[in-house]
Parts: structure tokens; C-alpha cells; sequence
DNA sequence: CGCGAGGACGTCCTTGTGTG
DNA sequence: CACACAAGGACGTCCTCGCG
């Protein structure tokens, strides 16, 4: 097992971001426990951030040089410094994100590697978010790469290489019929065909249609892996649960959901689609209309998972 | 010929029904 | 009441078909 030195100390000022929220929301419980979080800032040569949610934070590598630039991309990963003000402003009395926005203000995305973004979204094809979820924390157990971090062993997300050279494993993980599409995006990074450095300068149109080039990957996998990789919010993922959803709130047919929520959110729309899991717990469609109707349009915790109390379950 | 609508597909979860 | 099992629901992508 690679063993992880430390090499930056320091202290996140977080301003108004509350980093509980943030590491807490769509995350493992290896991850995260509660007070402090690993942030993987290279899934490759692994470069591993310890945070705690005051904002101390130690960042680990291999050779225990690091430039400054992590402290950067650790910030930028926790989206410290993105300015949500217009986004809140857009939000503020909406009928379906407004209490959410004003109880979870804190909150920011925690943006992954586009290589783990595109697998997130591959499993949440087809499936009820539990699910999801529930596959990725199987193949990272399954794969079980691990490095030591100081005392810690973390574990982390597969490369391409570990799939392309162990696809059975994936089968296991019950991925199903994903499987395929899993492995096809991983012999694409194997490849090097493609290059998230090489993509971050294209527009949110340009990439979707590249990554829509990988059997599989369709334009919602291919939306919430940019939102989720690069933080560009312009073309929302909307899927059959958030369609539904829209058309019911704001009284527009199922066809021009999508308009009507690019036209209402702008450049923060897929921030906010991905804000409406949360603020309704990702529950069904049938239970998440249910608390439409109740007005309960922010997340409860209850013994069950969700996106916020995620952590929780799986360990 | 290009485009969009809609069906097929596939997997696991939830809900409902029946059994002991 | 506990459990097993069946049926239906939740979902995104791909492909076909028919329309303009």
C-alpha cells in the first residue's frame, strides 16, 4: 500500500461556506464521520486532503512535496471560493428551492475527478438514488485500493487501469448492465482519449457532446459529470424525476421543463437540480410529490439515507 | 434526409398480496 | 405477526419509426 506524507498545513477561512454541509452531502462514510473529511485532490498519483469542518486541513502525496497549487484545488473542490450570491438571489423565494436555499446557504458542491464524476453518473442510470450509491460504494470496496494516510488507510476510487484490467469485479458490484458502459469509459481515460485538463477550456456544450461519444453516456450522465468535474452549471441533468417535478411546481408540460428551468436558473441551473435532490432527500417521485404538496422542501433526517445523512450508511 | 417522439431494454427497489 | 414472493415502479440510453 502506497503510503501518503504530509506535506501543507493550513486553515481553510471559510467564509460563509459551512464545510459540514459540504462534506457531508453525497458521501461515504470512509470519507467523511462527522468532524472530518478525506478530498481526493489526484485519483491517480494520489494526493489526499485531510479537512476537518473547522477548516484545518493537512494535504498528503506520495514524495510529501506538494506545490501550493493544491491548497487551490482542495478550495476549489470545496467550492470556497464560488460566489453564490446570484444564484441565492435567484433562489431566494422560489416555491420549490427557496427553503432549502435559505436553511442550507453553507452548502457548496464537492466537485470530483471527471474520471469518478462520469462513474457517479453511470450509476445513477436506472436506479433510485440508494441505488446509486449504493454500487459506488461497492466497487470502491471491491476494488479496495487503499494508500496510508498518515495514520489513516483511505480508500479510493479505482483508476481506469484497475476496471480495464478487472472488469468481473464491476459485475459483482451490481452494476448490471452498466458494467459495460463503466468499462467503456474506463478504456477511454486508459486510452488517453480523454483529458479533463484538455476539456476544462471547452464550453459546457463542446464537452457533453465528447463525452456523449462513449457508448452509454447519454446527455444526463454526461450534464451531472460536468457539473459534478467542472462546476460549469449551464446544462442542467434533468432526468424523469426532476421533469416531473418541475412541470408539477411551476405548471409548465413535461417538454418544457427543461426550458423553463434553464430560463428561471441561467447559469446556476445544474447547481440547482443538483440542490433539489437534496432539499427532498432524493426520495421517489411518488413520496417526493407527496412532499411537495406538504411543503416540506428541505431535508429531514430521518433513519433512513439521503443525500445529506448518507455518510451514515455506508461505511 | 434530419429530427424528434416513443418504445424496448435492463436492474434493483418498493409495495402489495398471500402463506404459515 | 413474520416472512416469501410477485408485480409494478423508478429510471437513462439506445434505437426505430414516421413525419416534415
Amino acid at each position: 500500500m502506497d503510503k501518503l506524507k504530509p506535506c501543507i498545513h493550513g486553515k481553510i477561512d471559510t467564509g460563509e461556506v459551512d464545510l459540514y454541509l459540504t462534506l457531508a452531502v453525497y458521501n461515504f462514510g470512509f470519507w467523511f464521520n462527522g468532524v472530518r473529511g478525506f478530498v481526493i485532490l489526484d485519483d491517480m498519483d494520489p494526493v489526499v486532503a485531510e479537512v476537518s469542518t473547522s477548516g484545518d486541513y493537512t494535504i498528503y502525496s506520495l514524495s510529501g512535496n506538494c506545490s501550493s497549487e493544491y491548497i487551490n484545488r482542495l478550495e476549489w473542490s470545496l467550492g470556497i471560493q464560488e460566489d453564490l450570491t446570484m444564484f441565492y438571489k435567484l433562489g431566494m423565494d422560489d416555491p420549490l428551492l427557496g427553503e432549502f436555499i435559505r436553511k442550507y446557504y453553507g452548502w457548496r458542491l464537492r466537485s470530483t475527478s471527471l474520471w469518478w464524476a462520469l462513474i457517479i453518473g453511470v450509476c445513477q442510470q436506472n436506479a433510485s438514488f440508494i441505488q446509486g450509491w449504493r454500487m459506488l460504494y461497492n466497487i470502491i470496496r471491491l476494488y479496495n485500493r487503499k494508500v496510508l494516510v498518515g495514520k489513516a488507510e483511505v480508500l479510493l476510487p479505482p483508476t481506469p487501469y484497475d476496471i480495464v484490467s478487472n472488469k468481473a469485479l464491476l459485475i459483482n458490484a451490481g452494476t448490471g448492465y452498466r458494467a459495460n458502459t463503466i468499462y467503456n469509459v474506463a478504456k477511454t481515460f486508459a486510452n488517453k482519449e480523454l483529458d479533463q485538463d484538455v476539456l476544462v477550456k471547452s464550453s459546457s456544450i463542446d464537452i457533453e457532446e465528447e463525452l456523449k461519444r462513449i457508448k452509454g453516456i447519454g446527455s444526463y450522465t454526461a450534464r451531472l459529470s460536468i457539473v459534478l468535474a467542472f462546476r460549469k452549471y449551464d446544462l442542467p441533468p434533468i432526468d424523469r424525476w426532476l421533469r416531473k417535478i418541475i412541470s408539477l411546481v411551476y405548471k409548465v408540460s413535461l417538454k418544457d421543463s427543461e426550458k423553463m428551468w434553464m430560463r428561471k436558473w441561467g447559469k446556476w441551473s445544474g447547481l440547482a437540480a443538483l440542490a433539489t435532490t437534496i432539499a427532498l432527500d432524493a426520495k421517489p417521485l411518488s413520496k417526493a410529490i407527496e412532499r411537495i404538496k406538504n411543503r416540506q422542501l428541505a431535508p429531514i433526517d430521518e433513519n433512513k439515507p439521503t443525500p445529506l445523512n448518507l455518510w451514515k450508511f455506508l461505511k
